[in-house]
DNA sequence: TTTACTGTACCGTCTGGACGGTTTCTTTTT
DNA sequence: AAAAAGAAACCGTCCAGACGGTACAGTAAA
């Protein structure tokens, strides 16, 4: 159905579209920017996403399915779910590649699709919210925004702490999802 | 110099800017939008602020301004360093009333007046680093973190906590920067 | 022959900003 | 105190340029 080749440029520009949004900001998201970067021509673009529009629920759609993927292997690994939760959020420090969480903050600035995006944003709510369903909510919620936090100064270069000092803080939160973890388990 | 009716009017174009990138997005922030929003003429707005990058500039000096006069207000009231750190974000919650961090994130998306940006922030960097000197780094910096997260989840509606789960957190976040502060006293 | 593009030309819309004009406030002069 | 002058605050229109999107002719590979 959809060659090899065609995945590989459709993910080519959704990465050229995020990296812009990051590095050079909203402005300058146009479909020509992001052809230029990501090697294709305007039209080679558009034929893989119709408009601007299809194209960012294209990204939400990449990012998502990636994560949940993570997740997935995370679990399998023997993680505990907060403690694959805080390894998921935690993993961006140096490879390029956004969370969900992030994208869809990004996308929800730019206020188009916003029924699109709004449906996102309510099953990756309703995903936590399962997560941490036999936990302490404040504890768990804690964890969270400091990851988002985190990821927001990594993000946009604001007050991103220096990597000792995050190993140090990451280590720190992973040691807290363990013992919720261990604490919702002896509850079921 | 400036009469108090011109401040009045600058004030309203500035919190009708916020309330637009807010609410509306970064695509409906245009002059005119502004304009309209702050009840004034397009050519209203462009004798306060002569162009796009000078509004937002204003923004930013408006909303550091009324910052840090509360920031000493708190230390006034006789609040510790990191108690009065806490009190000044998480009080964004029900009023109209953005913190510059969010608002310097929201204008380094916009990646225009970069420079400009780039100062502002490392100048609240710094504020924030002098502020934690003598305190422990990691438990400091989670909570920074959790209130930048937290606040990210209010302004842009994803995933915020109900109010008296939000009124939990944010009373666990002042006993523990009490305890912070104490802790800094002891040293000194 | 279909798929996956490239390249160019083009259209309608919108935006920042310039500009000329008008009202409102302040100060100076009479 | 009134009048005149001037500055400050503000209005509404116009325009060049940029953007998203369309159309289409061509091409190279599978």
């Amino acid at each position: 159905m959809v060659s090899a080749k065609a995945l590989e440029t459709r993910r080519r520009i959704t990465d050229a579209t995020v990296q812009i949004m990051l590095t050079r900001g909203f402005p300058q998201l146009t479909l020509e920017e992001v052809a230029k970067q990501a090697n294709v021509s305007k039209g080679g673009l558009l034929y893989h996403f119709a408009s601007k529009e299809e194209l960012l629920m294209g990204v939400i759609e990449e990012q998502e399915a990636r994560q949940f993927q993570q997740y997935q292997t995370y679990r399998e690994q023997g993680l505990g779910q907060m403690e694959a939760f805080v390894m998921l959020q935690a993993q961006h420090e140096e490879e390029f590649c956004l969370d969900i969480d992030t994208v869809l903050f990004l996308l929800s600035l730019l206020k188009e699709n916003a029924a699109f995006v709004e449906e996102r944003k309510k099953q990756v709510h309703q995903f936590f919210n399962q997560l941490i369903e036999n936990m302490d909510p404040v504890e768990a919620m804690m964890i969270r925004f400091t990851l988002d936090g985190l990821k927001m100064s990594e993000h946009f270069q604001f007050g991103q702490p220096a990597p000792d000092l995050r190993h140090a803080l990451i280590e720190r939160l992973l040691r807290q999802a363990r013992t919720i973890d261990q604490a919702a388990k002896k509850q079921n």
